[in-house]
DNA sequence: AGACTTTTTGCAAACGATTGCAAATAAATT
DNA sequence: AATTTATTTGCAATCGTTTGCAAAAAGTCT
């Protein structure tokens, strides 16, 4: 049977019999305090499961404890939240904030205000911000780097730098993808994804690299654009397949999705992958390996990233400034390219 | 260029020329403020792109527009943060708060403090609770109701009404499924799933239900406990089938990933989809139309039922009794069933 | 015992919005 | 013109913490 107005500190201060001020401090654990009445304040706060009020906490304070998590989507694809790729990041970075005991204020790029820093950081919403996702267009994040907005983005860390970013060694990963289905035999691998995409951009690079490093010359026919959905994959390489025929041997896929939709298109007309055709993702979500074919995969290690993102940011609320930061890639083979592989 | 300390209300007002508490009331638009300044106010604010302390407003007021979303997860299992269903869930509420101009604080059962009601109501963090996932023991919502906070779960509707549930359809939704098996010639079809879990229990019953409704047998060596992950469902079939031989003829899964675990299985055993065994899941996931063949499935209306959600819980903040609800389901016929569809 | 440190506590002023109530102004009525 | 009524505004208290500074208590040293 709980009280039913609420249980101030200065409640919690009159039953130890101290002043507000001396129970504030006790429960920080400020040592100016004796840690007698330090261990007698935290006591009864137990006990009476006592929680400061965050509002009038976060107002003296002007800092909130909470990070701004924003999803960036582009308007009218549907990459969105049904992304699982972009999901897994939000998770990962709940949990990372939790340990550090940040809270996480989940929005999205559709429902946010324009005015970033002024909606979130402005007006004691949050402390700082996440953005996942860079999306073609990165306006709304300089805006609110440039006024002074801790914040740190997913998206290419090679990328310029007026702001940090945080990402995976995109040209690298899929220069090890291309690589792989080379020395698999795979010499006319194709490109699957969309260019204008700044993370998408560099594994373009890395696809060139593998194959100009082996010596194979890059045939613009074998790049292929599209949205990075399964539903535009799928299309893409059912048109492809029927107006010009086989005329590639792998497929590397900006994505795990993509991937996915391609590798439907190919199964429907009875194409043998990876006999006939290997293909290999990018981001190794839970789906892959569930595939049939378990599909091969660049695993992006968004656990660790979502780490050093949160790193990053805490050391921009202490006024040090930020770092970008890339992370490296993992492959993981699987049949869709190894038939010896489950 | 920005002015660097905060632009506050009590600016705003100078600059309207009017006293703080006026600027408020036109802010809010409240009545009693002439139009014409509040007009006035208004373009004001949105020149300089003025938005309240939510700090100092939430203290003021004691309503945060804040609801809590928690994650629900069990202590070891993996279902975890990578179901893509409840991801979507999350993505869902997000969406459905938004519109109604509240915001979304993410947490989970494994961060949170014990003491929902304390932590998240009393400390004004938040305004509500939305808890997605009834899993095994609910002892947590339990307590956050009885302590008087406004709380919805997403679970079992049916269940015992101690707070308010919203869920799917769960009986006639297997129902439905396990029917849908039974048309197409499978009279063997075995229940796959967790019977512990509440939901699950319901869709039990459903399957029941079509069985003995169609003069069927229910065979308890069909019904097969697994946990509720792609693995776990892989290695019950494997197993089952290894040493029992193809003992049924359809299976019907308690969700998605189950059944897509279990479709792994006899692929590799290079059993028939449908003609030897059909499959048919619950959720209707992205990946459902992915999978090879297309996993037919009962789709849960997540974005309708979130928007229940929001409904129910704004309508405890204003102090009226909270109602379950049950959603209905969608049959979803894909070739994992029925060899006419893609 | 008195003077001087050092430790430990409490007073009171913020933080920035909201709101009951009273005051000022304008409009309507006698 | 004086009074009443309706409209529009402002004063000042309040929400619950935190924190600079001063006061009180305890401990040291002549």
């Amino acid at each position: 049977m709980h009280s039913n107005s609420r249980f101030t500190l200065s409640d919690l201060a009159k039953l130890a019999g101290v002043s507000t001020s001396t129970a504030s401090r006790a429960l920080r654990g400020n040592p100016i305090i004796k840690q007698q009445t330090r261990d007698r304040v935290q006591a009864l706060a137990l006990e009476h499961n006592f929680s400061l009020n965050a509002a009038a906490s976060r107002l003296r304070t002007q800092r909130t404890h909470v990070i701004a998590v924003i999803l960036n989507l582009t308007e009218h694809t549907e990459q969105s939240i049904n992304d699982p790729f972009l999901l897994k990041v939000v998770g990962d970075l709940n949990q990372a904030l939790n340990e550090r005991n940040y809270e996480l204020l989940l929005s999205n790029s559709f429902m946010a205000k324009d005015d970033w820093t002024q909606y979130f950081i402005k007006s004691s919403r949050a402390d700082g911000l996440i953005v996942v996702g860079q999306a073609k267009s990165d306006t709304k994040m300089i805006a609110a780097a440039e006024a002074g907005a801790p914040i740190v983005v997913w998206g290419d860390p090679h990328a310029s730098a007026k702001y940090t970013v945080v990402g995976s060694e995109n040209r690298l990963g899929a220069k090890q993808a291309t690589e792989h289905l080379i020395k698999l035999g795979h010499t006319r691998p194709v490109f699957l994804g969309d260019l204008e995409h700044a993370e998408m951009g560099e594994r373009y690079e890395g696809y060139r690299e593998a194959l100009t490093e082996h010596n194979i010359p890059v045939d613009e026919n074998l790049v292929m654009s599209t949205d990075l959905t399964y539903q535009a994959a799928y299309d893409c390489i059912n048109k492809s397949v029927k107006t010009n025929g086989l005329t590639f041997d792998g497929i590397f896929a900006c994505s795990d999705m993509v991937a996915l939709g391609a590798m439907k298109a190919l199964k429907e007309r009875y194409v043998n992958i990876p006999g006939d055709v290997a293909i290999i993702g990018f981001d190794d979500i839970p789906m892959a390996e569930m595939s049939h074919p378990a599909l091969s995969s660049i695993k992006q290690n968004t656990k660790l990233a979502a780490e050093i993102m949160v790193t990053e940011l805490l050391r921009q609320l202490d006024g040090e400034p930020g770092e970008s930061h890339a992370v490296d890639t993992e492959l993981k083979v699987r049949h869709s390219t190894d038939p010896t592989r489950t």
